[in-house]
DNA sequence: TCCGTTCTCAACCATCTGGTTGAACACGAA
DNA sequence: TTCGTGTTCAACCAGATGGTTGAGAACGGA
């Protein structure tokens, strides 16, 4: 499924789990028995879920001991924010052109039948 | 894999065709047909990834004869948004405050007890 | 050294996913 | 009505995903 790291990313926080993690790594550095400790699956789930967050740049890991605290890489969020608001703004300025021009379209004709005034830059033809 | 609509919208950005699809989607609404052209993949496929993004509420259908017009819901773009925003800030304040503490920390102590203390200025503060 | 703790690896399983093909449905045109 | 176009449905397949359990690795402490 995954290709590039957006993918990834995507992919990591598709998962309520894992948006949880990443919701309570905001909180502060944590080890995967502490991350794991609120739900009733395994660690070793966890120790996936880390895996995948770690692949995705949301999460990176040091060295305690034994342990393996986990803190979280908030940078990645701009990658999707990113993306996310380049298109939004595309689709925002898309309507009010078709704000206009629909304005312009009832001054002429009163169009009937409005099924497909949903592209009027785009001729039908295939 | 998903439960709420915030699991389904992440899961179908997941994917580079479908991201692709709601590029093109800012752009005008297009029908199946038109959005498969471009890929190699078969019509069906096509057909089912406009599911997956019609189940996440970021494409809606209407009807013009045979053909199903998909529109882009630019709206549902807001809900990751808020998500994303709402931990990164928390993220931020929290190396804010992290900043400040192991300043005073650098003054008294010669950092012993510190589990967590990983490496906290690698990100800089911005 | 051995012991307990923390975590990952490996194998396995059920389910989901993205793709295929072929058939069927919906509709306008002839 | 019949035909052609556009789209979806159904069955299937290979591979990914999320979970399990059991074994083992990494480490501090006794």
């Amino acid at each position: 499924m995954d290709d590039d790291q957006l993918s990834r990313v995507f992919a990591a926080l598709a998962e309520p789990t894992r948006r949880d993690i990443v919701a309570r790594l905001t909180v502060g550095d944590a080890t995967v028995g502490q991350l794991a400790a609120p739900y009733d699956v395994s660690v070793q789930a966890v120790s996936k879920h880390l895996k995948v967050l770690e692949d995705a740049g949301l999460v990176s890991r040091s060295r305690d001991a034994q342990r393996r605290p986990c803190h979280l890489e908030a940078e990645v969020f701009d990658l999707m924010t990113k993306w996310i608001e380049r298109y939004r703004r595309r689709a925002e300025e898309r309507y009010r052109r078709l704000d206009t021009v629909l304005a312009e379209m009832d001054d002429e004709v009163d169009g009937a039948t409005t099924t497909n005034r949903s592209n009027p830059r785009e001729r039908g033809a295939p």
